[in-house]
RNA sequence: GCCCCGGUGGUCUAGCGGUCUAUGAUCCCGGCCUGUCGAGCCGGGUGCUCGGGUUCGAAUCCCGACCGGGGCGCCA
């Protein structure tokens, strides 16, 4: 460009970083430069210049906190390495869509304005609906089950859920992309887990073969899991625990530490991700059915990757008067589930199902160190702009 | 909500009672140079989160507020 105008040469090495240009010339292969091609440009226009000084460096050899990252995230995505992330989000729906729409499943959307919440008050966003009280949804959970009423037997739904806890990790947002399905028909929680064990394959599967630029971007290698993935009954759980010198009791959750310990235990046996079966009952939601043979546990599950839980689900109750009980032990207000119980009362086939934390599968399956890296604009306790 | 840590030019940092009219990098401006590099060289520009206090003296110590990072609880 130098020596063919020296004038254009002076006029683009002005140019603000960052500024939109458009450049017109020849294109030609030379081997010194990376990409092996280089335009040599005849005129360069500047179509929208950039304001100094940027807010953010983008092709500088310094970084920027996170805060000030997601403060400018347009041009935080400017870095090929933030928009690699998003490669691989699409790749992963892109894969689940695919392969549950092969097992004859319908993609569904639920309403993300309730009258009610799935589990509770504590938890849900409020709004004003022209004068009453609504909320944000917090989980697909009882418009899931109640299609599995209707005829629509295996459906399966990437939407946003909205949770008002305010916790600070970085594991933790307050909208977040939830990947539910459910299935009717099924004879036994084992049921579900083909379908959710085929989907993350599959969308793991389908990043290793089509994204292998952006996880060299990302330096990021995910493995591909055993398939039939590890099941790990919780009462062996607790016996790992206590092998490993943690004081737990029969019935107790399994706290963070614990999870990270059983993690590390099966990953040694070479399982980055598994099932962990067989929860108490008492501290799961009503609609868990209980075990038949030992109702102080319940045909539920978590999916744990990397040591960190992605999914929870397992056998619903589909019973009518079980699952009436199960809500009044639970302490809820039947009234304000009647929409809910209607779908039971007249014919519920047997049913369980999954909700699966995208943003969380993403971050885990690239070893980003925040969830919000696998958001394009999270919305945390204090962030709700961008 | 609880616990720990931190807030220094646009950005990322060093400094942790006087030697700070504050370090380095990046950025921006001006100039030079350049066949390949988030290139190099020279000169210039921009800063101690806010409010109280301690002290002869505070970026530095103390208290509070605000903001941020991490952990726990809870979960996806």
């Amino acid at each position: 460009m130098k020596k063919a105008n020296a004038d254009l040469f002076n006029r683009a090495s002005k140019i603000v970083r960052e500024s939109v240009v458009a450049a017109r010339g020849i294109v030609q292969p030379n081997r010194q430069v990376r990409n092996g091609w280089e335009l040599l440009a005849t005129s360069v226009d500047v179509l929208s210049p950039a304001a100094a000084p940027l807010p953010l460096p983008v092709a500088d050899k310094v970084g920027a906190d996170m805060d000030t990252r997601f403060d400018n995230r347009t041009l935080d995505l400017r870095k090929p390495e933030r928009r690699a992330i998003f490669h691989i989000r699409s790749l992963v729906e892109s894969a689940v869509r695919g392969y549950l729409g092969g097992q004859a499943f319908l993609e569904v959307h639920t309403p993300k304005l309730a009258g009610a919440g799935a589990e509770g008050g504590a938890t849900l966003f409020q709004t004003d609906y022209f004068g009453r009280r609504a909320y944000l949804s917090q989980s697909p959970q009882l418009y899931k089950q109640m299609l599995m009423s209707t005829g629509l037997d295996r459906v399966f739904e990437i939407a946003p859920a909205f949770r008002a806890e305010p916790s600070d990790t970085v594991r933790h947002v307050t909208e977040f992309t939830s990947f539910d399905g459910e299935v009717a028909w099924i004879e036994r929680q084992e049921d579900v887990f083909a379908f959710l064990e085929g989907a993350v394959d599959q969308a793991i599967q389908r990043v290793r073969v089509d994204g292998k630029a952006e996880l060299e971007l990302l330096q990021a290698s995910p493995e591909r899991p055993k398939v039939p993935f590890k099941r790990l009954a919780y009462r062996e759980a607790l016996e790992i625990l206590r092998g490993g010198g943690k004081r737990v009791r029969d019935g107790d959750d399994i706290d963070t530490e614990g999870e990270k310990l059983l993690g590390q235990s099966m990953a040694k046996e070479g399982h980055a991700m598994y099932f962990l079966t067989g929860y108490p009952a008492a501290i799961k939601p009503f609609y868990v059915m209980a075990d038949a043979d030992d109702p102080q546990y319940s045909y539920s599950f978590d999916l744990e990757y990397k040591g960190d839980e992605m999914a929870s689900g397992g056998q619903r109750e589909h019973r009518y008067d079980q699952l009436l009980q199960r809500m009044k032990e639970k302490g809820l207000n039947v009234e304000n589930f009647d929409f809910y119980l209607k779908a039971f009362r007249y014919g519920m086939p047997p049913h369980g199902g999954w909700g699966f934390g995208l943003d969380r599968f993403v971050q885990k399956l690239l070893d980003l160190p925040n969830i919000r890296e696998a958001i394009l604009f999270p919305r945390d306790r204090t962030r709700l702009i961008p």
